[in-house]
DNA sequence: ACAAGCGTACCGACTGGTCGGTCCAATCCG
DNA sequence: CGGATTGGACCGACCAGTCGGTACGCTTGT
């Protein structure tokens, strides 16, 4: 019984995690105090400074764990087979796709990023550098095959739309008529149009 | 002298609103002490409670001069005469300059927005939500006249472009090689050519 | 017996906000 | 004219409460 009643009961671990990921999307991370967090997981504080060491640390777990599974999907969509425009198409669409089936990630990311401390930032700031330069590779050889335009600098192009991929937490919403995959298409579509080559006269 | 020494000294009003958007931005709102801005702007806490009702308050009024500019800005450019794609170009490049001239308002912004009190939020939100129609009808305008794509809800190349603009706090830094000119024409132009019509193939 | 897992009680630092009081320029009164 | 009075601008000490974090003891499985 002991067993089996620890393998059904969730483990406070992740309970915790899985809380504070809620919590921190809701009212962002200054706001939200261990207190809340360790009510919400029906635990205390003497559990939480068990698993992690610190709030801070709750937060850079929460970190790695998107990061880790952002570049885990990019990297397989990039190297597939077939043309880069179908590639990047379909890359840009699982991003938005992903991005909208962990919303609450994607809240704390962009809103309390700068809340992490300073050793702890610049480690997530260079891995999340890694995954723009792995999407950029993509338009640079779409620019180089002649297939996109390349008056405008391809990381410019990753800014402008991760821009937009960053920002969905402020307006989508699961409840609105539409769906991941209806966004991810609509993205997706703008950015590979805004890549066609010769679109405007040069100047 | 009196009257010019007052004159030549700052306003304390204005120091303290001043000094509170550069911290806002730096380290956010909730990990600004009121200390630190009254610190910085050399005067106590008291004049502050003087001038402001709360520390929220001052935040609110940040947000409003920021609305108030953009509203204006927007409509003066949106309502000029000549074509709606010459229109939308100006307008764009306008948002990305004025961005970047006054990129701490920006990151306030999309990071604090949501700790305000939330009256204050849905006031703020309210007038955000007016400045994206006026937006959206330039959008409108050009699909009606069958210079920009159709098949895409001009509500969502809405929040796709200003994703972007929101964003640009995160990358862009005055140090760098690009103006603010640069990533406005940029940005534009990836805006315009995502709207031609008949990019890709209908389905 | 002994560690791992967790609860309880508590600490010191710091927070936003308050309040009595001070300074000084302008106004008023005689 | 000049002394008294007023009132806004601001100071600085001080709340009560909250925060992240810690010390320590009790259980429980092995």
């Amino acid at each position: 019984m002991a067993r089996s009643g620890a393998a059904v009961e969730e483990p406070v671990r992740r309970r915790l995690l899985a809380e504070a990921t809620r919590l921190f999307a809701e009212r962002g991370f200054e706001s939200t105090s261990v207190q809340e967090i360790v009510a919400a997981a029906g635990v205390t504080k003497g559990a939480m400074y068990h698993y992690f060491g610190s709030k801070d640390d709750l937060l850079h777990e929460i970190y790695g764990r998107v990061l880790r599974m952002q570049m885990e999907r990019l990297t397989r969509f990039a190297d597939a087979e077939g043309p880069v425009t179908e590639r990047l198409h379909a890359t840009a669409m699982d991003v938005v796709v992903t991005t909208i089936d962990n919303l609450d990630d994607s809240k704390i990311f962009f809103r309390s990023m700068h809340q992490l401390a300073p050793e702890t930032y610049k480690t997530v700031r260079a891995e999340r550098r890694r995954y723009h330069e792995r999407f950029r590779d993509l338009v640079v050889e779409g620019q180089q095959a002649g297939v996109f335009r390349d008056d405008i600098p391809a990381e410019m192009v990753v800014d402008y739309f991760f821009g937009s991929v960053h920002h969905l937490g402020t307006w989508y919403s699961p409840d609105g008529p539409l769906t991941g995959q209806d966004v991810g298409r609509h993205f997706a579509d703008l950015l590979l149009s805004s890549l066609e080559p010769a679109g405007r006269p040069a100047r």
